[in-house]
RNA sequence: GCCCUGGUGGCGGAAUUGGUAGACGCGCAGGACUUAAAAUCCUGUUUGCUGUAAGGCGAGUACGGGUUCAAUUCCCGUCUGGGGCACCA
């Protein structure tokens, strides 16, 4: 009776299925509910390809993490679904016209096969397949909770959009501002005066799932939007195809508004640094402080041609000089007044509060300010680019009639209207004060935003409007170094400031950024471009004029779309001033050499006016506080966290459940959709397509059906995260008509207590679920708002690639060949012996061959094995070699070369010399191996402990099929415990021993320990180990076996399960091994009175000693001392120190 | 460039809290059984020197320093593989 593994495993799947050992039932009504246990695996993309044996990895772990978790008692959850939604298939479609619905079920078809072959305890009961009616129908559903939600930035989280307009009708939008931009607001009597197409289009400003146009990255070639992390290095992930920017009406999450609670709530999980670390570095939360740089009116003068190169009389630091006539500040008194300023600000008269909080955030429709300094006097209220100065008198201007018109004078000289209201006036009758100064605004430049655009935060938004320029810099500390300004060449303002000196070039150089790919911009990171606008903005704290340029290194995207530039502490800056030749100014003192810009965050500011001298940390607080006071700026936290795209123009998705209504985007369970049943149902189906081609302008394929286009429903589909943003809930629930999961089985099953999965998805998937769960959590859906707990990251299982060269070559008769070329030790190269028609042995070149005609040629691994010292060999490899010319590969098996070698080389030569690649597995390069092949030839058991055995599970490792050969010895060894082939079965029931007890309560604590640590590779190691001294002891005892049955049986479960049926008393049945309890550690079998100590002189062990544990150490140290080879180190002296480590070891230092 | 991870025999890897480095397996070499092969079993296998041998002495966990009775493990510096991000102000 040998290891049959075929008939074993043949039986325990039979068992299994037919006693339905892996359903997995929610406690039922009244019933105490056993504890639970989440395991979950990334649900895999079902591909044409199948699996390979890179696959299963992360499977078998979990796999065997649930199994344990399943003996030690818990009910546990592991099950599998597909994620069947994508680009693949689609594209497969389009090739073949074949139906991605019939392709997909095809592939799941057969990966299910091949994952049943492995032996997996899934509950296949509850599989889901996101593209199964039943199941978007919830995908569906759940998009409709985000887009009639919205983020309460006070309870931070999640609401319902209906109390979101409930409260615009009692108060406007003064306390929940617009997350796209603060610069729409609102009073109640406007929010009521809008009409409902107006107040859908603010409320969408809102909702969680919104409409906005954005700059998509747009693929032509596949003829779709790709998501930020489906572009790489500027091309498609798949396929390497350009995109570009593009604006487009599309559909996103808005995640940005979780982007705080994402990044704490990360040290809440168990997930490894790494995968936090991409979280963290993904969401980029950077504090500082947005600054506000003022553009005057009167612009000055265009400084001569080289642009900003001879700027530095302008922008002298030391002396402050400055032109006269333009600027709103003296800069002489600038410092005193602005004392006062302060002070006037802080105790504003009643009038002035009054009339503030009708001119205060852009209520009339442009910026004004307070207690602004214009020379020397300091405004009541400004308006800077209207040019209006507005005075409220108290009695005291009576007295000081002069004076006031003195001042109005000069503010006139310096372009400025003044008008005048005294006190009683504004108490009096605001509104025809209000009126009075609307008469006197110019108007407002245009570029104001207004309620009806739905201007996604991914375009730039350049806040504060016309008259300044916003800034966001991490490093306020650093304001006094700034030298110049930079805007991003997409930048709003550019066209508005842009002097005609500069107008040309500033028009050359944004056409120049324009034409230039995504990918010509990555390639050459590190070069300087940029030009100067000609305009100047003017610094806030000491009313420098600094000079402002475009260039492209400044991302629109990014901040505000601007930065000052600091070329003292920057690099990217100090690069562009050294370029342009712009004057730097050093605030670092002696840290600043000239040669390099200090970036480190360290040390003291210097020559920075009234923070010269402070820390860093200081420097930012108090220059933050100025700004605040001044207006001139505030605190500001950025994230580089954009909000998700969520529209893709593709057939192979999830339709939306939205229909429009005068252009206007309806959720089809609301009014006036809603009464309409054939659009209000959910499913909204994905209907049937003629083909899978685009619709016209860059439209989703849904666009080509008419009856789609008539029912006005939205033509764009889903993107391939939906479905699996929620599916680890699906599962609990799975059956489910009325809910997407019964709030029951939430409850039970909670979070995922394991989730096991690749690396790739550390900043897509993973972030998408954790934001859906936040909302569904905020909207009462759920009762818990992460849903990873553990995560475990598998490594990758590469595949060794083998080439070999050949040469291309035409015989007498005219026809060519491919030739391999044969290596005798070194590369030499030789002229041709040898020609055999049907295709070759060998080809030796001369030293003269041109290199390009030499081919590189994958070898298909399946079909020859290679020696150690990657030489095919006439013994292991029969007649024929495929060899893959890289050719598509669907069309792979007609064309493929077969080179026919027939082991003739010169003399005593034989073996072709191949070249090897460690490299990713794909069925491109030849190197897959499948699971099923190595199931077939050495069984799942075998498959399973192997692919464990390779190392610890979250490293990545080459596939070496050679080693699989030391399991399948050992399982062949441990069946030999329970059977051979003489005798049959040969268990017996006599007592055990202490050794054989010992033997087994050390596997029963190591595997224990390993399986809590997921270090499964060393619990086999135990488990060899083990059977080495069972069969040592001649141990056929069932009293260790049959223990020995239920610890391996997570790993090797075919087999456990029939050894666990032949232990089983004669005739009686018994339950399946798979609902056994896991053997109990027991301390006193294992405890030792002795310990066989290594004795070490200096550290270096020289001699073992045995002593009893509980020796006392004086007894200890007089044996040891007396030890022979202890005297011989001591040569006669006393040691200097005696170490004795209960238990470890003993150090004698002499 | 920044962040995260690693670096141990011919190979995959082990050493869990600072306590006998190289467990376990592969490969390789030699041997047993066999007409032969497969299968199975046994022995050896980090390295240098030394010894007939048992053994002895030394070096050694990428490299150079340090802390310690004791360092693969902790600290500092350098080199290097892998992964992620990348003009993010």
């Amino acid at each position: 009776m040998e290891y049959n593994f075929t008939e074993i495993e043949k039986h325990s799947k039979a068992y299994w299925n037919e006693h339905k050992v892996y359903k997995v039932n929610n406690p039922a009504e009244g019933e105490t509910p056993k504890p639970k246990y989440y395991v979950l695996d990334m649900f895999p993309y079902p591909s044409g390809a199948g699996l390979h044996v890179g696959h299963p990895l992360g499977y078998i772990a979990s796999d065997i993490y649930a199994r344990y978790k399943r003996l030690c008692g818990y009910n546990v959850l592991h099950p599998m679904g597909f994620d069947e939604f994508g680009l693949p298939a689609e594209q497969y479609a389009i090739e073949t016209g074949q139906h991605p619905a019939d392709t997909t079920r095809k592939n799941t078809q057969r990966y299910k096969e091949q994952l049943n072959n492995i032996g997996f305890s899934f509950d296949w009961d509850r599989e889901v397949g996101t593209s199964k009616p039943d199941y978007y129908k919830w995908t569906q559903w759940i998009f409709l909770q985000l887009f009639h939600s919205w983020y309460n930035r006070t309870t931070n989280k999640a609401q319902p959009i209906a109390e979101l307009a409930a409260i615009f009708e009692k108060e406007g939008n003064e306390n929940h501002p617009c997350p796209q931009g603060d610069s729409t607001q609102f009073d109640s009597a406007t929010w009521n005066s809008y009409s409902e197409k107006e107040k859908r289009a603010v409320l969408m400003q809102y909702r969680l799932a919104y409409q906005g146009y954005a700059q998509v990255w747009w693929c032509e070639a596949l003829g779709t939007v790709l998501a930020n992390d489906e572009v790489v290095n500027g091309v498609s992930e798949r396929g390497g195809h350009p995109v570009e920017r593009k604006n487009m009406r599309q559909w996103f999450l808005r995640i940005t508004e979780y982007a705080d609670r994402l990044l704490n709530s990360l040290d809440t999980l168990d997930w490894s640094d790494a995968m936090k670390e991409m979280q963290r570095n993904w969401i980029g939360k950077s504090m500082g402080a947005i600054v506000k740089f003022s553009l005057p009116k009167n612009l000055p003068p265009a400084p001569p041609e080289g642009g900003g190169g001879d700027s530095q009389a302008l922008v002298g630091r030391g002396n402050q000089q400055q032109k006269p006539g333009w600027n709103t500040a003296d800069p002489v008194l600038f410092n005193v007044i602005k004392e006062h300023k302060q002070a006037q600000k802080d105790n504003p008269t009643e009038a002035e509060e009054i009339l503030w909080t009708q001119l205060r955030g852009d209520k009339l429709g442009i910026k004004f300010r307070r207690q602004h300094i214009i020379d020397r006097f300091i405004a009541d209220f400004i308006c800077l680019p209207a040019k209006l100065i507005i005075e409220v008198d108290g009695k005291i201007h009576d007295q000081q009639k002069e004076q006031d018109a003195e001042r109005t004078e000069r503010l006139e000289e310096l372009g400025f209207k003044v008008v005048r209201f005294t006190n009683d006036q504004v108490i009096a009758d605001i509104d025809s004060v209000i009126e009075e100064i609307k008469k006197n605004l110019t108007p407002p430049s245009e570029g104001e935003a207004d309620a009806q655009s739905t201007q996604h935060n991914t375009s730039p938004s350049f806040g504060g409007g016309w008259g300044e320029v916003s800034v966001f810099t991490t490093r306020p500390d650093t304001i006094f170094g700034v030298d110049f300004i930079v805007l991003a060449p997409e930048h709003e303002l550019v066209a508005q400031i842009t002097t005609p000196e500069q107008k040309e070039a500033v028009d050359t150089y944004v056409q120049y950024v324009k034409g230039r790919s995504e990918r010509e911009r990555q390639a050459e990171v590190k070069s300087v471009t940029g030009c100067f606008t000609g305009a100047y903005a003017i610094h806030p704290l000491n009313n420098n004029l600094i000079p402002i340029w475009i260039s492209e290194y400044v991302l629109a995207g990014y901040g505000t779309g601007a930065i000052m530039g600091v070329p003292s502490g920057d690099e990217r800056d100090h690069r562009f001033a050294k370029h342009f030749n712009i004057p730097i100014t050093n605030i670092f003192g002696d840290k600043y050499t000239g040669e390099d810009a200090y970036a480190e965050k360290a040390g003291t500011i210097q020559n920075s006016g009234f923070i010269s001298g402070m820390s860093i940390a200081d420097a930012a607080n108090t220059v933050i506080d100025m700004l605040e006071k001044l207006e001139q700026g505030n605190r500001k936290v950025n994230y580089r966290l954009r909000d998700a795209g969520f529209s893709r123009q593709r057939y192979w998705g999830e339709p939306f459940p939205i229909v429009y209504v005068d252009d206007v985007p309806y959720g089809n369970d609301e009014e006036p959709v809603k009464s309409n049943p054939a659009l209000h149902k959910l499913p909204v189906e994905l209907p049937m397509v003629e083909h899978y081609k685009p619709g016209p302008e860059g439209q989703g394929p849904l666009a080509n059906i008419d009856e789609w286009m008539a029912d006005n429903r939205e033509t764009n589909t889903m993107p391939g995260y939906a479905g699996s943003s929620w599916y680890f809930l699906r599962y609990m629930d799975p059956h489910n008509n009325n809910e997407f999961a019964g709030r029951n089985a939430t409850d039970y099953w909670k979070q995922v207590d394991l989730y096991v999965g690749g690396t790739e998805h550390a900043v897509g998937h993973l972030l998408y679920s954790r934001m859906w769960t936040k909302a569904l959590c905020d909207l009462g859906h759920i009762g818990f708002d992460e849903p990873f707990k553990k995560l475990l990251n598998q490594g990758m299982i590469q595949g060794n690639s083998y080439f070999v060269k050949t040469f291309l070559a035409t015989d007498e008769k005219g026809y060519e060949h491919n030739f391999i070329l044969s290596f005798k030790n070194t590369q030499e190269y030789y002229t041709p012996k040898e020609f055999e028609h049907a295709g070759v042995c060998y080809f030796i070149l001369k030293d003269d061959t041109p290199k390009s005609k030499l081919h590189t040629h994958r070898l298909r691994y399946a079909h020859f094995f290679v020696d150690t010292k990657n030489r095919l060999s006439k013994s292991n490899f029969k007649k024929s070699l495929l060899i893959g010319n890289g050719l598509p590969e669907d069309n792979f098996d007609e064309e493929m070369k077969y080179i026919i070698w027939d082991g003739k080389t010169e003399e005593g030569e034989e073996y072709i010399q191949c070249n090897s690649e460690v490299e990713k597995m794909s069925k491109s390069k030849y190197n897959v191996v499948n699971p099923d092949d190595i199931v077939t030839q050495y069984g799942a058991d075998t498959f399973r402990m192997y692919e464990m055995f390779l190392g610890p599970i979250e490293m990545s490792k080459p596939w070496d099929t050679k080693g699989i050969e030391g399991v399948h010895r050992f399982l062949k060894k441990l069946w030999r415990l329970y059977a051979d082939e003489q005798n049959g079965w040969i268990v017996t029931d006599d007592a055990a021993t202490d050794a054989e007890l010992k033997v087994l309560h050390k596997t029963i604590k190591k595997i224990t320990e390993d399986m809590e640590r997921f270090s499964f590779n060393t619990s086999i190691s135990q488990f060899m180990i083990t059977v080495n001294e069972l069969t040592t002891l001649n141990c056929h005892k069932r009293a260790i076996l049959e223990p020995l049955v239920v610890l391996i049986c997570p790993f090797a479960p075919h087999l456990a399960e029939e050894l666990w049926h032949k232990l089983g008393t004669k005739g009686a049945q018994r339950d399946s091994v798979v609902t056994a309890v896991f053997p109990q550690f027991e301390e006193k079998y294992v405890t030792e009175n002795t310990k066989n100590y290594p004795i070490a002189i200096n550290g270096k062990p020289r001699v073992e000693m045995e002593f009893a544990l509980d020796a006392p150490q004086a007894a200890i140290e007089a044996a040891v001392l007396a030890n022979e080879t202890v005297q011989k180190w001591l040569e006669g002296n006393a040691p200097k120190k005696f170490i004795y480590v209960k238990g470890k070891m003993i150090n004698v230092v002499i």
